[in-house]
DNA sequence: TATGAATGAGAGTTCATTCAT
DNA sequence: TATGAATGAACTCTCATTCAT
């Protein structure tokens, strides 16, 4: 009933593409805010302003659907995190620039860092195999500059496997971090990324410097 | 039909308690494996051992179950990581030992955990804030040894709000690390421990120093 | 399987309205037939030509079908009881309508009597109550009508204690007589209702000529 | 847990008959106020002071319980009804007598009528049978004294059919003002039987005078 | 293009009923 | 005699999905 309408009265024809983003922006509301089992398609469809059967003829099936979200929100959130990153920079402002960019997309689309982060990997594949796949490619990308920051200065004992640890380490912290800024709506992003490179960064610069801690 | 049955092939009876045991154990491990909906009561019955009416007469239903279930593992992680910790201990050692302990029960209950970390937080309430709890139990216990850590310093810059974001990066860290090592069954889970106390501690410990990273 | 269809073998699409009439026709006479509880929503979707998801899409749950069905049938019975008598008439004249037409409903409808009259009195709330607000439309009505003869004659012994008693009495030996039709198929309604114009409204002719039983 | 223990604090054993009956006293309790189906073994077999097992041992199934229940039941009824008349008596004595019987059994025993008159119709053979079966002998009392009457007195137009139809209606009645009595615990039986003799006897005597209603 | 009408398939849940002790 | 333990069988209800227009 609140479909968008010309004046002739009759249901505005959208191009493809634009009514598609729509299906897909709701959703991604629906599937984080209900979870992907308790989220209908009826819910989407009305959400959308469409009727079921346009979801189904534009989008497959409940499957291809939560997939399409996925990617879609996958993507934006690997470009933000990577995309903007200069090479040239130093390894730590490259990070930082990143976690910066990746905490201010979370606090502006928190329905789409749920189904990411919390829907996702609940519900078996092939879902969780997309987002593990970004979350493979963020990594990869911490791991990187965690290990041009060893080799700039000469010490070499880590191992790939040590540095692989270390880089699902700080890519946890940045996502718990995510939650919990989520809680905190009045803490700016940049000042979460700041606490996350203090945290992350320092230490490893100590494990640099070998001071280790031992038991 | 595949229920276990004494020499003479008559059902064995077994009392209550560990009839329900038993239900619990299957059920966490459908719920890890096939997640919180496609898990059916039928299958969970099925790998229990017993017949379907069974669970429902001792569990009450497929939330309870799944509650049930949350409650069990979460109580078992929270022993595991808090119980064992001997408060004369400085906190760094508390800290090392709840690591160890927690990624020792992880690497030998990686159902429980999947459960915990994975299906719980994706289906709502109630179950979600079951967990939520724990984990913020977890958190403030980390917070505690990081406020005693600073205090014993002298150092007072910190705020309780920023000590919060280091013990929820700190969780995260290891909850990310947790992961990690389910794919290396090959990983000592004191090694895996130990990992997390240099990434974590050692920023800590930089931090308290005074040095701190600036964008 | 047995769903109408076209000549074109096509599954027919009807109107919303129409579906549900059929529904509730299918579903009244498996109410009475085989009881509300023993009739199964396969079975009423079955007879109504119709799947089991029609069913609830349109009439919400087995509850509700059930009440639906009170309803439209409480109404026709109201209907044609008080709906067609002319206010003009004199007293006997107007019950004596009244009684031809219930009559002549029950010997026409009689599913729809046996789940007014035997079957939603035996199910507790809310459909005894529905049946029951119906019952005291009626009696309320025979009251009226048996009050009206009594103030006519200047008679006025009777509090309104006893006339509700009195139409009580007639109301049930209405119903009796209307199983007691059902038996006899070849009675005519007019028939029956002149019997109980005799029982009933001479006995009270009776009372108020001063002709009183005592033990 | 309420179970009769002796001082030995084992269950007391109970002769055979007298437990069958406590039974029945629970069944008739739980098949009144909840209904056939609704009501459950377990229920009935707890508020007996039972395990299940021994509702079954004694009384069958649950089938065969309702009917025990019914069959008792109408038994009493029947014997209250029929059995204390004396034959000698004259005609509108006998009803009298039996009237007031009845409405003090069903004043005292509510249950027992809301299982005779509303449940076992409500749910089909064999139950129904059984009930119309003890119906249909108080229907024949009622003719027989209606025929005893008319006979003493020569007139004869009347017909086996329409006496019949005159013993329902007057059951009918006296079934109707049973359920109103229900409602009003202060109506003293033997006012609602004075009742039901003036309604009905009276109008059977206008007719034996030969003033008859007509449209 | 767009949709109201319709369904196949399967889930959770609840009993009456019966072993095994 | 008496019962805690256990289940077969059904039933209500819900969805993702697809016709027919």
């Amino acid at each position: 009933m609140d479909r968008v309408r010309n004046v002739t009265g009759k249901t505005k024809r959208l191009p493809r593409y634009v009514r598609e983003q729509q299906m897909l922006d709701a959703a991604v509301q629906m599937f984080a805010r209900r979870g992907y089992h308790a989220a209908s398609m009826d819910e989407v469809a009305e959400l959308a302003g469409v009727s079921k059967p346009m979801v189904y003829l534009y989008l497959g099936s409940k499957e291809e659907l939560f997939l399409a979200c996925i990617r879609r929100e996958a993507g934006r959130l690997l470009d933000a995190f990577a995309g903007q990153v200069n090479q040239a920079d130093a390894p730590d402002q490259q990070l930082w620039h990143a976690l910066r960019a990746f905490f201010v997309l979370v606090a502006e689309n928190r329905d789409s860092w749920r189904v990411l982060h919390q829907q996702a990997p609940a519900h078996g594949e092939p879902f969780a195999g997309e987002v593990a796949a970004m979350r493979t490619a963020i990594i990869a990308f911490a791991a990187d500059l965690i290990d041009q920051n060893i080799r700039s200065r000469g010490v070499s004992e880590a191992t790939e496997h040590d540095v692989s640890a270390l880089a699902h380490a700080l890519v946890g912290a940045g996502e718990s971090l995510a939650d919990w800024a989520t809680e905190h709506p009045d803490e700016d992003p940049a000042t979460t990324a700041r606490r996350l490179m203090n945290f992350a960064w320092m230490g490893l610069d100590n494990l640099l410097h070998g001071s280790i801690w031992r038991p």
